[in-house]
DNA sequence: CGAATCTTTGAATCCTCTCAAGTCTTGTGG
DNA sequence: CCACAAGACTTGAGAGGATTCAAAGATTCG
């Protein structure tokens, strides 16, 4: 598990355009002026992750911050047995390590993982640390940043964890639709996932998907693409 | 539900006195000044509240932020079905409110209700409002608290809604034992808000509690009070 | 191509729910 | 102060959903 690489593939784009990213009225730093953008734009790199790519593990030291474009990214923790909880499920939008930003020393509280393929921005802490002790008046952004996680945190509760289970799996599918973007087409999570996320065994679930499949709810495009039977 | 008034009951206790505040570590504002503190004391006020007592209400008006001193608060929403769901249980050190304080015409997303006998602060929301705006430099004050929320938050997906029935109801029961201080007595909430919590049905939750007792787990104090047997 | 892993599916079991009736508690009004 | 009504808690019996265990396909990846 430590052996592994913290990106086990990703794939490096440049400086990132912010002045013109096409989130810009959701991502970090969205409504700070131009010449502040300016100085993010000399250190922040933007990047490509493939699907299962980790952003960063709980319990490494807290390099970076990651502003997230495109793409779902899970947000889980493990007990001291090594079972796996999913707390969240992040969409674009979504700034990831935030936890750490209070403490200089507190390494990462969880583990970010892509469910699909990310278009993701790396902010190094220092720039992200200087940025709000030069200019805490933008507070409001970050606080933004954090209530975009207790929602998040809230929908998981109420959507993935309540209900039967094949509720709580229609929920997460809805959700995966929202975030895939136009088509609405999305990448379907392992049945391990899927189980820490609603609290399901990897079974059950299979059982309850077969069902969905079935009764033409659930439609496959290709590959792991799945879309949704739009309802009327 | 609409007739009902926002405290069932509560009692003054007149100005705080910030600057000595027992839980001055944690709660809002807490590292701020002296001088800072001097204006919060001439609009502030501290009350007590009994147990049942509703702090704000889903959908209304945010008039006012609560800084919890002592006890312990349910923070539910309830779906269009009229069912709530319990989100989480903040106690001493928590602010309640803080959702609304981005948007200035935002209500309150959530209920807040006392589960044992509060004390806590009320601050109007004009006082944070222009606190914060006049000194920013202190946000890190306020992302604790936001950090505390969902901290809380990830506490009820993996203590109160993972595994059996029984574990969820046994970690509940240490929170509340935690929560309660020095004597660790508390009260028991009733099964509709146990199972609000855990997703169980009070009848399930009745026949758990009733093993409790009956095993030495859970022992009765008085009325409804009760306390946990010690784990060597 | 083969090992490892994940998915699918069956059968038996277990936990929790539902429904219902009886008991206890609480608050109100006489 | 007591009686009553409303609501909460308790407990039983039966039903159902989800788990466990296991074995047989799929997939993935080196």
């Amino acid at each position: 598990m430590s052996g592994k690489s913290i990106c086990t593939s990703f794939e490096w784009r440049g400086r990132p355009d912010c002045i013109n990213c096409a989130v810009r009225q959701s991502v970090l730093f969205a409504d700070l002026d131009e010449e502040l953008l300016s100085v993010l734009l000399s250190s922040v790199s933007n990047c490509l992750y493939d699907t299962g790519a980790t952003l960063c593990r709980q319990g490494d030291p807290a390099i970076s911050l990651f502003s997230l474009r495109k793409g779902v990214v899970k947000i889980e923790v493990s007990d001291r047995n090594g079972d796996a909880s999913i707390l969240r499920l992040l969409g674009p939008g979504a700034v990831i390590g935030l936890e750490t930003t209070l403490d200089s020393v507190e390494p990462y509280h969880c583990t970010a993982t892509a469910l699909s393929r990310l278009d993701a921005c790396r902010i190094p802490m220092q720039v992200f640390q200087r940025l709000m002790s030069d200019h805490p008046e933008h507070y409001k952004v970050i606080v933004r940043l954090w209530k975009k996680h207790l929602e998040a945190a809230d929908e998981t509760l109420l959507q993935f964890r309540s209900g039967e289970l094949k509720e709580r799996l229609l929920n997460i599918l809805n959700t995966l639709s929202r975030f895939a973007g136009e088509r609405g087409t999305f990448l379907l999570p392992s049945g391990r996932d899927l189980g820490a996320l609603t609290g399901g065994t990897p079974s059950s679930i299979s059982r309850i998907m077969a069902d969905f499949k079935r009764g033409g709810i659930l439609h496959q495009r290709d590959g792991n693409t799945y879309f949704l039977q739009q309802e009327e």
